[in-house]
DNA sequence: ACAATACTGGATAAACTTATCCAGTATTCG
DNA sequence: CGAATACTGGATAAGTTTATCCAGTATTGT
């Protein structure tokens, strides 16, 4: 249903989000996320230019979130990675019933705004929030970092 | 967010629910819903094996519903050929947290359970009934059959 | 300035989804 | 029975998504 892109940049964003000061570099994101270090650059890519993320160069570089993470919606990460397709008109291209969906589409449609409305009010403070008995949660430990 | 193949195989449900007395072939099924004919015969025979729809062969044989369509939901149509896949377990593979999901995944399993829900609760029966302003629909004139 | 680090972008490959084709088999009708 | 119809299943091809690799460039710290 969603795509690993999206699963894939959502983990990332996590991660930042979730270690806010020091900019995270690409291999070090690919381990803790556990994806695919070089297709992770390219989505880093895409966060990058929809500017979720910042880039940094060289020696200490590497991302850092663009905006606090209260600020940026799972929703907004999907749309700079693989935007969610609204049903806008007749897929059957008929315009006999101009941009009228039938029911089929609008009930289609309809559980697509839900999953939108769901994702856009849910930023990634709201997903770190989460107390999660208290368990290191899946996406990375807050703090962390052993030997 | 939806495949092809989810979008073809309740268009094409939605067509033998509108039609429901005769067979339809699969020539006859890709013409109205603008599937190629050639993959509808594929979506069609997943369909079958799902008990969705029935077979016929030979003259006269065609396509029609293995039930009828107040007892078919489309979360049963989209499970047949592409099932939504939830969300059980993290991810990344952590056992740490036994089956719990991070917050993360949980927002995005909740997601996919909001689809299921209203796919589960809408029939192709449903679709059929919704009032569209009177408008000849997208999907498939209730009578239609020119010369 | 130099060397090390790390992102960028383009080219390429692997995997999966979508689409096509065809020979085989079952069914109806005359 | 014979011919026409229509689904079935397997093989194949085209198109996308996912994944990899590498040379180029920018940045930091010495």
């Amino acid at each position: 249903m969603f795509t690993q892109t999206v699963e894939y940049a959502l983990r990332a964003l996590v991660a930042l989000a979730a270690q806010p000061d020091t900019p995270q570099t690409t291999r070090g994101l690919a381990k803790v996320t556990k994806v695919p270090a070089p297709y992770l650059s390219k989505v880093l890519q895409l966060l990058t230019r929809a500017e979720l993320v910042l880039a940094h160069r060289g020696v200490r570089g590497g991302f850092s979130l663009g905006r606090p993470a209260d600020e940026i919606t799972i929703l907004e990460a999907v749309t700079a990675v693989d935007p969610i397709q609204r049903i806008k008109t007749c897929p059957l291209g008929l315009k006999a019933h101009g941009k009228h969906l039938c029911p089929l589409h609008k009930k289609m449609d309809a559980a697509l705004a839900e999953v939108e409305a769901a994702f856009g009010s849910t930023t990634l403070a709201d997903v770190l929030a989460e107390p999660t008995r208290s368990v290191p949660l899946c996406p990375f430990p807050r703090v962390a970092k052993p030997a």
